[in-house]
DNA sequence: CTCGTAGTTTGACAGATGTCGTAGTACGGC
DNA sequence: GCCGTACTACGACATCTGTCAAACTACGAG
């Protein structure tokens, strides 16, 4: 029960119809975790190592909400080498949620008007 | 400049412009209070008083959830005789949060797909 | 004035949350 | 094989959160 491919080094994430409106809400509520949310929006799909990302937290506690995102639904972490990266799950998000992300994102940063013009 | 006007019995709350993006997430985040959001924007506009909805939590929980729905933006509250109105804010929210309780109610609501079409 | 309804306040409490530091694991480069 | 980089795991800790019960206030009806 999940989008699990057989995708190696992917790490375990709830499928689309597994996404909970509180989970994410929740996730998207502290402000570091918004933050790294805009962030990879603003890249506009491409992926980012966790230390891409920088915030004024220790390494531990930037595991911590890479760990809420992703069992939350909102961001998708695969192993690359050492690095760990981390892509945005827009287009899930939008299927289950229809213009929840894009308006979260409008709300979070003026900047990230146009978020997902059209992948990478 | 809180949009407090001398109407009598409202309680305090922030302004449009005084809302804060991860408080309303945060509001949002708690099924008991998604329930109020979704119960009042079902009623179109009208107001309810705080025992109109069928919580399972004590008055005291419900007096919690709604202080923290006003605080964070969500609700106007004013008291009415020995009852206290709730009105949701939705013009605000839209005006400051483009798309974001509309999002929010589709995803929490199957039911509620037309959520503020001109009152009731 | 007395009573009942509606809501508030306070205190308590268990559980979750965000944070850190330290130690540990995994992988690539040498 | 050894080391450094990137991230994880674990434990600790203070704070926050949702919940309740009990006592209190505010208002209207009678």
């Amino acid at each position: 029960m999940t989008t699990d491919q057989d995708c190696p080094g992917l790490l375990p994430e709830p499928t689309v119809a597994e996404l909970r409106l509180e989970a994410v809400l929740h996730a998207l509520a502290d402000p570091t975790r918004l933050r790294i949310v805009a962030d990879l929006a603003a890249v506009g799909g491409d992926e980012l190592n966790c230390l891409a990302f920088e915030l004024p937290v220790t390494k531990s506690t930037l595991t911590h909400h890479f760990r809420v995102l992703r069992e939350a639904g909102l961001i998708r972490q695969h192993r690359r080498g050492t690095s760990k990266m981390n892509t945005l799950r827009a287009a899930d998000l939008s299927a289950r949620f229809p213009g929840l992300l894009d308006a979260v994102l409008v709300a979070a940063g003026p900047c990230f008007t146009t978020p997902k013009p059209a992948a990478r």
